[in-house]
DNA sequence: GGAACGATCTGC
DNA sequence: CAGATCGTTCCC
């Protein structure tokens, strides 16, 4: 649970979009909100797949939400972004969400706005190729002192757990 | 083969 | 605040 605030400040980055990670949700097997809890399936086996790969899903059958496998192989763990602060690119953010506000501050909306979608399932966030797909940085970015720490959206189940952080305000 | 349920977003 | 909308899972 303590890499997902570890998160939190870094680069998400997918052809020419920046985007600097400002709230993170930490998901894993013996957990019943998390999609690894009844096992491998054909749609979350990259969740149970080595760390550092993009675990990629459809919410609500429209919207697709990225997570960062950090649990190591064959333990299910993961961490979903659920908002970035956009960086650069915010023109094509503009132009793939068809609006100018609200571009990358929920989980759907930043998979859209960065053209993030199933394909991209399983992707090495930590390749140091220089080719197209989805990388995470350390740009040196200092770490939140204190982050905002919650309850985790949207979910039935495991509602008691802080498992969300947000970078503070003041670190905008 | 069918039903139920979403780690959500948008517009009213 | 409710409706949209459909992939995935689970049960029969």
């Amino acid at each position: 649970m303590e890499t997902a605030p570890w998160l939190l400040g870094k680069l998400l980055v997918f052809g020419s979009c920046v985007g600097r990670i400002s709230e993170v949700e930490a998901y894993h097997q013996d957990d019943p909100a998390s999609h690894s809890f009844r096992g491998p399936t054909p749609s979350n086996q990259t969740m149970f797949g080595p760390s550092g790969h993009l675990y990629v899903y459809i919410s609500y059958g429209i919207h697709h939400c990225a997570n960062v496998v950090t649990g190591g192989a064959g333990t299910g763990t993961g961490v979903l972004m659920r908002a970035v602060w956009p960086v650069r690119g915010i023109e094509t953010m503009v132009s793939r969400r068809g609006r100018s506000r609200g571009l990358t501050d929920g989980p759907g909306k930043l998979c859209q706005a960065f053209g993030i979608t199933r394909i991209h399932d399983g992707a090495n966030l930590c390749a140091d190729s220089t080719d197209v797909g989805p990388r995470l940085y350390d740009d040196g970015f200092p770490p939140p002192v204190q982050p905002i720490r919650s309850r985790r959206i949207g979910i039935s189940k495991g509602v008691d757990k802080l498992w969300r952080w947000q970078l503070p305000p003041k670190d905008r």
